[in-house]
DNA sequence: CGGCTTTGACCGGCGC
DNA sequence: GCGCCGGTCAAAGCCG
């Protein structure tokens, strides 16, 4: 990720130019109390009343300035972090795969199909989910040729050894489309399609390591084309309690998933269902997208929340020493 | 009843 | 061309 795609420019606690529903700003208070009084006093009155107010707005506007651009340097350094990071794991990788080759050069190991040969040496302190991206060149072995230009990549989850159900909780919501015998693992793999498909094609493979049981590798084919189903759900009450909306009704009968999102039909003040919005152009898509996050971003309150959680998430991350 | 899972059949790529 | 193998399909069954 590059720190220069990032708009930074998140508009924390800017003084809102569209008054609507804004009565608890301090300064807007301030200026209509102001106002009031400047209309029985006119007069010399009006002028210091001015300059207050003026002198308030400065103060204001200082302070936001000085809380953005603290933002601002968090967030580069938050994506330099990143950079180092991957760069980091790019090197381990790299090398890695130069030893393995060295290593099969050396054996002579000869694997007539073998596009999935595993390699669980970049686990390095694994926890509960380890990511990692592979490119299609880095993945190393032949691919389909439609598939050349998919990103691919795994996720190691530690599960129980006993535990035989090929289920990789992401936040995603799958279908499964089959399960085979692979010749090099006893265990069966699982194949998953996103449940948006077929306007989302991607594939997700589950098989438990052939040599560590307790380690299912779950490899994603492709992007997804739609957001993520829990950050929707989010985004999708949040909208749903601002008070130029009103709140839509729940589904009464949830269809069974792996991660419950609500869904909301269309009610009469013409907010569009999840279906209605999937269906939709991406264009259109984009633009709601654009739309949602515009209206967020004016709200001062989702601003001022946003602000509390980074800063929050910061200091949690430097606590733990993570950066 | 609709959506999801299961599972045997089928298909296509690859090596011999 | 044949056999092996991974990936996909689709009918049947299951479940809430």
């Amino acid at each position: 990720m590059d720190s220069e795609w990032v708009n930074t420019s998140l508009g924390l606690n800017v003084i809102p130019f569209h008054p609507a529903s804004y009565d608890q700003a301090p300064v807007k208070k301030q200026l209509e109390l102001e106002g009031d009084y400047t209309k029985v006093f006119e007069g010399h009155a009006s002028v210091k009343q001015e300059a207050a107010a003026s002198h308030v707005l400065t103060e204001e506007l200082n302070r936001i300035s000085l809380e953005n651009k603290k933002l601002t340097e968090m967030l580069a350094s938050l994506c330099e972090n990143y950079t180092n990071l991957q760069s980091h794991v790019k090197e381990l990788m790299i090398t890695k795969q130069q030893s393995s080759d060295q290593n099969d050069l050396a054996t002579n190991f000869n694997k007539k199909r073998k596009p999935d040969s595993e390699d669980y040496s970049n686990m390095i302190g694994l926890t509960s989910t380890e990511t990692s991206s592979i490119s299609d060149e880095e993945y190393g072995c032949k691919r389909p040729k439609e598939n050349m230009n998919l990103k691919i990549s795994r996720v190691y989850v530690r599960t129980e050894a006993s535990d035989t159900r090929l289920i990789v909780k992401d936040g995603y919501q799958w279908r499964k489309y089959g399960q085979k015998v692979t010749r090099d693992n006893p265990s069966p793999r699982a194949y998953y399609k996103c449940s948006f498909a077929p306007s989302c094609q991607v594939k997700k493979k589950v098989q438990k390591s052939a040599e560590n049981p307790c380690v299912l590798v779950a490899t994603y084919e492709g992007e997804h084309n739609h957001m993520h189903p829990e950050t929707r759900a989010e985004v999708t009450l949040i909208g749903s309690i601002s008070p130029n909306q009103q709140l839509s009704p729940l589904s009464p009968s949830m269809p069974k998933r792996t991660s419950p999102v609500p869904t909301f039909s269309c009610d009469k003040n013409n907010n569009l269902s999840p279906r209605e919005i999937e269906g939709a152009p991406p264009a259109f898509q984009q633009f709601l997208v654009q739309q949602m996050a515009s209206s967020l971003t004016k709200d001062p309150n989702f601003a001022s929340a946003l602000a509390a959680a980074m800063s929050g998430r910061f200091s949690d991350h430097s606590r733990m020493g993570n950066w």
